[in-house]
RNA sequence: GGUUCGGUGGCCGAGCGGCUAGGCAGAGCUCUGCAAAAGCUCCUACAGCGGUUCAAAUCCGCUCCGAACCUCCA
């Protein structure tokens, strides 16, 4: 097992990989931005909640007590800064002629379904920005009494200049003010604002919002920044362990966060920077302002024009296990495929390895056992290096092919001690289920159906025996077209799966 | 335009100074009544050009191409 001590992640805000060193021994505090509950969550959505859950899952596997915080923005924020203020849910809720919290209950609801078809854990607390206003209000007052804010018709904006001209603002996402103002764009009624690079802690709402609170400067409701910014100093305390989100929330997401905890609690707000990497589509971010995303209901309906199929919340996991949460990764059917197939023969090794056990008719293979314990082990090593699923994965299918050979293959004369058998069983349970989150995914699992397939069997067997092909291939094929697989095994026995 | 990060075999992707991951696809063979699965074997790449080094996909420089952020975004 890895130690503790061990663990190396790559710090955003430092920009190297760094030990993981947790503010109070034993335990992790750790924050990952939620979703926003105005719309469908899309693939891209999953592969940044997949990473952090099996982040968190590794930390758990390490011992750590892991209080695990992801928020659930519902409260809307207004599209662009300096245009014509408009809350999101209000919009899109006059769109459908919904009730706003009517729409956010809905994706909710949605979301937390995506969330337990791709397995991920539940956070230890999924606190939502409507529920914090007044945790909210209490820290733009703050901000404003240190000096750091300034109240404008109705409106609270951080001093952002005045904020950089002290503290390093823009080291998360390298920028230098100086740049941002000479490439932030000319926008209309910016004019209420000191600086452009300003941004919003409260802001007024106009008269046809439904979402808005009453507040000391008006009615009005929480700039985005801020809520994550209360939420997580709530729960985690002013400073705590890892923030996670996707990279595009550095700026200006992130960099706000800091900001605000900075003068409000004069603190960073966390000690690691994780980020995940975009899902591309035709070397593309797959994301709202592109148009090109691909929800989670369509990849597992096959319901999408770029679709050639379904592809299930497992094959989507593994898809994106398989590479470094670091890089980007691109989306094709090809690559989906590809992984559907791995998924299956890794999973089908594994349930072959659980069932194998030393065999003292056999010659014992010290060569292949060294390479067990061997691959095996690395993988907490894998792991430990900033949590590295991609060579986890690459050795669990190089064990796949050795278990393969010792079952019916090349290496069916030999066997392995019950040592390594233990170990090696024990780490692909722990690595495949419990870290990187996977489960089977047989549909049927009916009793009857099953005795109906193995009478089936039965009766094939006979046929065979009686060379009677045409009987027994009929009953393979008819049950193929069913979803059901039939496999004559070496033994003369027949094992089925279903499709 | 500024900042940052990339360009790896038919496709997806690890690696980030020496030991030429892995998956998928493709070819041949073995097993099998036939299938399927599995095994064995083959296909062996690092954008281009220079440089550093005993040694470079990996370090440095230049060129070309791409992406992210600078605006809501996982």
């Amino acid at each position: 097992m890895a130690s503790i001590s061990s663990l190396k992640v790559h710090n955003s805000y430092t920009r190297q990989k760094e030990i993981f060193t947790p503010i109070t021994p034993g335990h992790v505090g750790m924050y990952v931005c939620g979703p926003t509950v105005s719309g469908e969550s899309h693939l891209g959505h999953a592969r940044g909640f997949i990473t952090f859950d099996f982040i968190y899952r590794y930390l758990l596997h390490l011992g750590y007590e892991v209080r695990y915080v992801r928020n659930i923005t519902d409260a809307g924020h207004f599209e662009e800064e300096g245009r014509e203020a408009e809350d999101k849910i209000t919009r899109k809720a006059v769109l459908e002629r919904l009730e706003p919290m009517e729409l956010v209950q809905k994706y909710t609801n949605l979301f937390h379904w995506a969330m337990r078809e791709l397995n991920n854990l539940e956070p230890s607390i999924e606190p939502t920005a409507t529920g914090h206003i007044v945790e909210e209000i209490t820290m733009i007052e703050e901000i404003i009494r240190q000096g750091y804010a300034y109240v404008i018709n109705g409106s609270v904006y951080f001093d952002v200049k005045k904020y950089a001209s002290e503290y390093p603002y823009g080291k998360l996402s390298g920028k230098v003010l100086d740049d941002l103002l000479e490439t932030t764009r000319t926008l209309e009624g910016q004019d209420e604002k000191r600086n452009r690079q300003d941004f919003a802690l409260w802001k007024l709402a106009p008269p046809e919002h439904i979402m808005r609170w009453a507040s000391p400067w008006g009615e009005g409701f929480p700039g985005w920044h801020i809520e994550c910014s209360a939420m997580s100093t709530k729960y985690l305390g002013k400073e705590f362990d890892i923030h996670g989100g996707g990279m595009d929330l550095q700026f200006p997401h992130h960099e706000s966060e800091i900001a605000q905890s900075t003068i409000a609690n004069h603190h960073m707000p966390a000690r690691y920077w994780l980020h995940n990497n975009m899902i591309t589509l035709n070397g593309k971010k797959m994301g709202k302002s592109y148009g090109n995303q691909i929800r989670l209901t369509e990849m597992f309906s096959g319901g999408h024009p770029l679709l050639q199929q379904a592809y299930s919340p497992m094959t989507i996991r593994f898809f994106i296990l398989q590479t470094h949460y670091r890089s980007t990764l691109d989306f094709s059917n090809e690559a989906l495929q590809a992984a559907e197939k791995g998924l299956k023969r890794l999973w089908e090794a594994y349930q072959e390895l659980l069932k194998l056990n030393f065999d003292p008719a056999k010659t014992r293979n010290e060569e292949l056992e060294n390479q067990f314990f061997k691959y095996c082990r690395e993988f907490d090593e894998f792991m430990s290096d900033d949590f590295n699923t991609a060579k986890v994965l690459a050795n669990m299918f190089t064990l796949v092919n050795h278990i393969n050979s010792l079952k019916t293959g090349s290496l069916s004369k030999t066997t392995l001690s019950a040592e390594c058998f233990d170990f090696a069983k024990r780490q692909f349970k722990d690595y495949l289920e419990n870290i990187l989150g996977l489960k089977g995914e047989s549909k049927a699992d009916n009793g009857k159906l099953n005795g109906v397939v193995e009478l089936l069997i039965e009766i094939r067997k006979d046929a065979k025996t009686k060379k009677d092909y045409s009987t027994s291939d009929k009953i393979r094929n008819q049950l193929q077209q069913l979803g059901i697989l039939l496999k004559d095994e070496k033994d003369g026995g027949v094992s089925y799966s279903f499709g």
